[in-house]
DNA sequence: AAGTGGCACAACCGCTCGGTA
DNA sequence: TTACCGAGCGGTTGTGCCACT
């Protein structure tokens, strides 16, 4: 059995007061991110380092972008899960703003069902048309489908070697894409920091 | 006004991965 | 080569809020 990442006892949990989060954020303007094992004692937080750097990185980072999703947002996150399945961290790399966390979350409780009501397996988007939803899918699926199949046009090919396996047998073509994913850092930089998927289409079966 | 059920989100837990001695 | 350690990731749980009855 492994030793805990951290000693235990004496250690917080639950929700962070003002102080702490104050703590935590001086620290790091101070001496920036580094070794989270190590920073609770020199912030003076009785936290873990994982609890640190979860409240870093989900909640007090200056350059979150917190509020609501917007529409192409929850469209690249469709089409993002459609090719690379539960890799929130990927997903979220391509999020300026957004964090793992974040677009689990609203994974969960936002778009699982949204296409759910769609008919559309929401594990593997593929359509299940078999029940009541068939109808309400013909009208309801115009965002599903302008977010998976946007890129159908030029068909993208995913050339990653962790991509979700796929069976080929639903109506919905194979999202075989190669998807080039950048750095986060250098998404920062983009313009805007509006998103950058770079999909290319790899010559293949379709 | 009080009770309750559902939703949204913050936080924790356990596992994996990559670096290193 | 292998064992250890820290960091990161994804799944799950806990809790507060809000709408509805």
């Amino acid at each position: 059995m492994r030793k805990p990442c951290c000693e235990k006892k004496d250690t917080n949990k639950g929700a962070w007061s003002k102080q702490e989060d104050q703590k935590l954020i001086d620290y790091i303007k101070k001496h920036g991110e580094g070794c989270w094992r190590s920073l609770p004692e020199a912030a003076g937080l009785l936290r873990c380092g994982k609890s640190c750097r979860l409240r870093w990185v989900n909640y007090l980072r200056p350059d979150l972008k917190r509020g609501n999703f917007g529409e192409d947002e929850e469209d690249l996150i469709i089409k993002l899960h459609a090719l690379l399945g539960n890799r929130w961290s990927l997903i979220a790399g391509r999020l300026p703003g957004r964090t793992d966390n974040e677009v689990k979350n609203y994974w969960n409780t936002h778009l699982k069902r949204k296409l759910a009501q769609m008919g559309i397996d929401p594990n593997n988007h593929r359509l299940g048309l078999t029940h009541s939803s068939k109808s309400s899918f013909v009208s309801n699926s115009h965002s599903y489908n302008k977010a998976v199949n946007s890129e159908a046009d030029n068909f993208p090919v995913l050339n990653s070697t962790s991509v979700p396996e796929r069976n080929t047998s639903c109506s919905l073509p194979d999202l075989n894409l190669d998807l080039t994913i950048g750095l986060p850092e250098s998404m920062g930089k983009n313009s805007g920091g509006s998103p950058v998927l770079n999909f290319v289409h790899v010559a293949g079966e379709l």
